[in-house]
DNA sequence: ATAGCAAAAATGAACGTTCATTCTTTTTTT
DNA sequence: AAAAAAAGAATGAACGTTCATTTTTGCTAT
């Protein structure tokens, strides 16, 4: 057990690393030897732990994005109203980009870079499936536009990758206030005017 | 003249060739020999026209941000009504990122990874005066909500980013109707409500 | 017009470095 | 003491960039 646990942390540490110098470099330029180092490891080790550079990138990329999404949902219960629903899981997401920052952008740059293999693309984007389906309810209750997941997506969702991407670039900080207007823009995009 | 001009189209193919070969596999397994191939030119040649694959990429991004927001205010006129030059605008904005899907992105990879110097990031940023400007004026007007401009963008402007890239990954198509939803949606995210 | 030539442009091969990965040995665990 | 885990050094390939040469260009004198 302490054995199994040792292991745990050293992947785990491979994979902290892996963010962080990919968050700062970019995938190509950050050797396995610097990974090794920041993650006080031989270089040799990645490959007790991952199949190879890529695989490491991959698993990093699942490891994440399933933090996100089980951070997006925790609260959140299917039987509540579609608003309220969505305002929790909206602000749950708004709470990681912001909090969770360099997490966050490490998803940013896999889902814009060639650098994820299409298979583990695929796998990220299952754990997106409530929210989905809370959609599809409110499409169904009249409470939700009746547009495409993508489109809803987009208005709704992925404002807070830019929102996240420019605060951390430094040229603005989002406080409350700019958060709850946020929100409003984002839940006005996407339910219908009554 | 025949000579200027003859250098002017190898600038151009060795710019055309970075742009596909990063969108394809990214900046850093772009090899500078693989480029040089593309353009037809040899490896050296390239250290002619730029100092070195940075100055390449980074000359590369400004010249594209030029071009798209070229193309994005080509009709515009600062005096047009505000609802009639922001629906100009982002027409022509959804134009070229569904149309010159390449260079969109290409735009995107840069913007969301550390591969462009800041310099040549803030560079690119200015072009986009005319619809900051535009917005300040709705502002003014009661026309459009009082928000940051980064909220103003992230939620009218950003989202065509995201619909792009699916588009691009064959989850969907964007179609006419689609695309008359959209700037609905982009429309009454910014404006004021009557 | 054109032959000849200096400068500019272009080239392919070569250099030195860096990297992902593997191999052999050492350390730790059971 | 056997097995598993980890280490550091070694390997071979690939890369960005430069170097020595060749080719092309633009001009001048005829």
């Amino acid at each position: 057990m302490a054995k199994l646990q040792k292991s745990i942390d050293k992947r785990n540490a491979l994979v902290k690393a892996t963010i962080e110098l990919v968050n700062n470099n970019g995938f190509h330029a950050t050797p396995m030897s610097k990974i090794a180092k920041m993650a006080n490891v031989s270089p040799a080790t990645i490959y007790l732990y991952f199949e190879n550079k890529q695989d490491l990138v991959n698993q990093t990329y699942i490891d994440v994005k399933a933090e996100y999404t089980n951070y997006a949902f925790a609260d959140f219960d299917p039987n509540m109203p579609i608003e309220e629903g969505f305002e929790m899981i909206w602000k749950r997401i708004a709470d990681f980009k912001l909090n969770e920052c360099e997490h966050a952008m490490f998803l940013a740059q896999c889902d814009n870079t060639p650098m994820i293999d299409e298979e583990s693309r695929q796998e990220g984007i299952k754990h997106l499936q409530p929210l989905l389906d809370l959609w599809e309810r409110g499409k169904k209750e009249g409470v939700i536009k009746p547009l495409s997941d993508y489109i809803l997506y987009a208005y709704a969702i992925n404002p807070l990758s830019f929102l996240m991407m420019t605060q951390k670039r430094g040229s603005f900080t989002l406080d409350k206030a700019h958060l709850e207007e946020a929100y409003q823009s984002a839940w006005s995009s996407i339910k219908t005017c009554l």
